[in-house]
DNA sequence: AAATGAACCTGTTTGC
DNA sequence: TGCAAACAGGTTCATT
């Protein structure tokens, strides 16, 4: 489910407790997820290096150059545990570390997929190969943000949900963004002036610093590494409230579907 | 090229 | 109350 702020809040909770472990074994449940589960005897025994994040996906960096990634899909979360600790609802991998650690990964629907990749390849597999900057590092910029938009006249929302433009931002984080910014959701993205493309592109970071800063909100599915609930108290202005009033101005929050994506906004402060 | 719809799954909420 | 439809954070593929 997990967007950005959520992926980015199960990479700093699992980093420091599994870098420098070895990966000792592991177990696959029977039902498959996305794909197919990889081949993981390339990593039997190494050491994590690092745990990184790409846009959506995590990246163990393993000590011998090989990286294995993981997409959560739209309801995976993990659990840290102890080696003999019982399945839980929905387990579908386990990884067993140096120490008694065990990592659970639990996903309902099972669209969380993970790839092992032999050193140096991860960058060229087409998940990654054409992916856009990340939302909060320099090159994403307000020009190039400009710059994007100019040339699309597609609704924007489903400009700033394209990762080949900026990676990370999801359903959730695109409406609030949208909100913050004043802009109307389906707005044509090179019909939006120039000045107000800025205050999106501050919109987008704050929103996921926000985010990343309480610990990664998140609707149900979500939960914290160590088990306890990931759903935070951060409230979203627009997202999921329909029929509600905003809380700026107090029309009513409507929802409409673009994409297939339900879509909230404020039909007064958003033009 | 770009816009839509469907597909992959299960669980929860909504509406009759 | 029960049941069925709608809906849910993502991505990819096929069809207009």
């Amino acid at each position: 489910m997990p967007e950005l702020p959520e992926v980015e809040v199960t990479r700093r909770g699992l980093a420091p407790r599994l870098q420098g472990r070895r990966l000792e074994d592991w177990r696959f449940s029977t039902l498959h997820l996305r794909h197919p589960y990889p081949e993981l005897d390339a990593i039997r025994g190494v050491a994590l290096q690092r745990l990184e994040r790409r846009a959506k996906y995590l990246l163990f960096m393993f000590d011998n150059g090989w990286v294995l990634s993981w997409h959560l899909g739209m309801s995976g979360h993990f659990h840290l545990g102890k080696l003999n600790d019982p399945s839980l609802r929905h387990e579908h991998v386990r990884l067993n570390w140096s120490g008694g650690i065990s990592v659970r990964y639990c996903d309902p629907r099972r669209f969380g997929y993970l790839a092992l990749f032999p050193p140096g390849e991860w960058r060229r597999h087409p998940w990654f190969a054409q992916l856009g900057p990340e939302p909060l590092e320099t090159r994403f910029s307000v020009a190039y943000l400009q710059d994007r938009c100019a040339a699309r006249k597609s609704a924007i929302k489903q400009v700033l949900m394209d990762a080949r433009v900026v990676v990370g931002v999801g359903n959730i984080y695109a409406c609030e963004s949208l909100f913050r910014a004043g802009i109307h959701p389906a707005r044509a993205a090179r019909r939006i002036a120039g000045r107000r493309i800025a205050r999106l592109h501050g919109a987008i970071r704050d929103v996921l610093r926000e985010a990343i800063a309480v610990g990664g909100s998140s609707i149900r599915d979500f939960l914290h590494i160590d088990g306890s609930s990931g759903y935070f108290a951060h409230r979203f202005a627009v997202y999921g409230r329909a029929g509600a009033p905003c809380h700026r101005c107090g029309h009513l929050v409507r929802r409409i579907v673009q994409q297939g994506r339900g879509t909230f906004y404020c039909p007064a402060c958003q033009r």
